[in-house]
DNA sequence: TGGATTTGACCCAA
DNA sequence: TTGGGTCAAATCCA
C-alpha cells in the first residue's frame, strides 16, 4: 500500500482516538464533535481517493473504509437529528472544497433567504400528519396532514456522491430501506426529484421520508433531504421482522439504532445520549431504557469501528457485520454486567 | 402473486 | 395561480 494511504489511515484512526478521548470533556460542544467526525471522514475519503486500481485486498479495505465513512456520517447524522439547531455548525458542513463525499447542512426552510431562522420550538422528530397509510386525504383529514414545505425542523439535507461502482443512478445506501412513492420534475432543475418513504411506514407508522435529487451542477452528486425520524426501529419487533440487506450499510442503522423520541426533554448531555443510546438496544429495549448518565465505556464507538475495520484481516464477512457484532458483544457484556449488578444488588 | 416502481392526477401551501 | 408533495392505479419484476 502506498500513495500516502497508510498515513491517511493512521490519521483517521488517530482522529478517531482523539475523538474518543475528548468526548467526555467536550460536554455539549457538538460543533467540536461534528468537526472531529468530519475530519475523520475526510481522512478516510482521502484513502478512498487514493485507492484507485484496487487489488482484492485493497478492494476489501476500500469497502471497509467506505462502510466506516458512511457509518460515521450516519452517526453524525443521527446525532444532529436529535439536536437543537443552535448546536449545529453550518460552517463545518461546507462542502465547497476538499474531499467531498457527504456533507450535511441543516435546512430550516426551502429558500436560502431563510437560512438562520431558528427552528420554531426546536421540535424533534415532528410526526407528519396523522395516519400515513390513511389513503387519499379527505378535506377533513387533510387538515391533519399538514404539508410542510418550510420550517420543518426535522428536515435535513445531505449531499451524497454517486457510487463509483455499480449502479451510479441511485444514491448510496444510507442504512434504511426506502420505498419510492413518487417522482416529479422540478422547475429549474435538470433532473427529476424522487420521493421515498420508509418501507416500514405502514407496519410501524414510521414517518421518515427522503427526497433525492441530482444536482444540476454536478450530476454525480445527489442532494438527499430527509424528513421525519425513523420510529420503525424503536419498535420492539421491527428489527427482527424486517432485517435489512445484509451486504449493505443497512446493517448499521437498521440494527439497534434507536432514533430520537419526538419529545426528548433532555437538553443536557444530549450527545452523550446519542452515543449511549444508539447501540444500546441489543435485545430490543427502547431508548427509554438508555441509562440516564453516560458511562465512559460507551464513548469509544468510533474507535471500536475503526479498530474492527482495520483489524478484520480480509474476512469475507461484511465489515459492518463485524463492527456491529463487536458492538453487540460489548452491549451483551454490558447487559450481562448490568443484570449481574442488578442481581447482586437484590442479594 | 405480491411487492416495488412508474406515472398522471389531485391537493394545498406559498 | 403555481409548483411541490402525495396518492393510487397501472405496470413491472422476481
Amino acid at each position: 500500500m502506498d500513495n500516502g494511504i497508510v498515513p491517511l489511515l493512521r490519521q483517521g484512526c488517530q482522529l478517531a482516538r482523539e475523538l474518543e478521548s475528548n468526548l467526555p470533556n467536550w460536554g455539549d460542544r457538538l460543533d467540536l464533535v461534528t468537526d472531529s467526525c468530519q475530519q475523520i471522514v475526510s481522512a478516510f475519503n482521502g484513502v478512498l481517493v487514493r485507492i484507485g486500481n484496487a487489488s482484492d485486498h485493497q478492494r476489501q479495505m476500500q469497502e471497509n473504509v467506505t462502510s466506516f465513512t458512511q457509518a460515521t456520517m450516519m452517526l453524525l447524522q443521527q446525532q444532529q437529528q436529535q439536536l437543537p439547531q443552535q448546536y449545529y455548525n453550518p460552517g463545518a458542513a461546507d462542502n465547497s472544497g476538499g474531499a467531498r463525499s457527504m456533507a450535511e447542512t441543516p435546512v430550516s426552510g426551502s429558500s436560502g433567504a431563510e437560512a438562520g431562522v431558528p427552528a420554531a420550538g426546536g421540535q424533534f422528530g415532528a410526526r407528519e400528519g396523522s395516519d400515513p397509510a390513511g389513503g387519499r386525504a379527505s378535506p377533513s383529514s387533510s387538515a391533519q396532514r399538514p404539508r410542510r414545505r418550510q420550517d420543518d425542523p426535522s428536515r435535513r439535507t445531505v449531499t451524497v456522491e454517486a457510487p463509483r461502482f455499480g449502479n451510479t443512478e441511485i444514491p448510496p445506501e444510507d442504512g434504511f430501506t426506502w420505498k419510492k412513492y413518487g417522482q416529479k420534475e422540478i422547475l429549474g432543475s435538470l433532473y427529476p426529484r424522487s420521493y421515498y418513504r420508509c418501507t416500514h411506514q405502514k407496519l410501524y407508522h414510521c414517518p421518515a421520508k427522503k427526497q433525492v435529487q441530482r444536482l444540476d451542477s454536478d450530476p454525480h452528486t445527489f442532494q438527499v433531504t430527509y424528513r421525519g425520524n425513523h420510529t420503525c426501529h424503536m419498535s420492539l419487533t421491527a428489527p427482527s421482522i424486517s432485517p435489512p440487506q445484509p451486504s449493505t450499510l443497512g446493517m448499521v442503522i437498521s440494527q439497534p439504532l434507536p432514533l430520537p423520541q419526538p419529545s426528548l426533554g433532555q437538553p443536557s448531555g444530549t450527545h452523550s445520549q446519542w452515543l449511549s443510546m444508539d447501540f444500546s438496544l441489543g435485545s430490543g429495549a427502547g431508548p427509554s431504557s438508555a441509562p440516564a448518565a453516560p458511562r465512559e465505556d460507551q464513548y469509544p464507538l468510533v474507535a471500536v469501528m475503526a479498530d474492527v475495520m482495520f483489524n478484520s484481516s480480509g474476512s469475507s464477512s461484511n465489515s459492518m457485520d463485524t463492527i456491529f457484532s463487536s458492538i453487540d458483544h460489548r452491549d451483551d457484556h454490558d447487559q450481562r454486567r448490568q443484570s449481574w449488578e442488578a442481581g447482586d444488588k437484590k442479594d
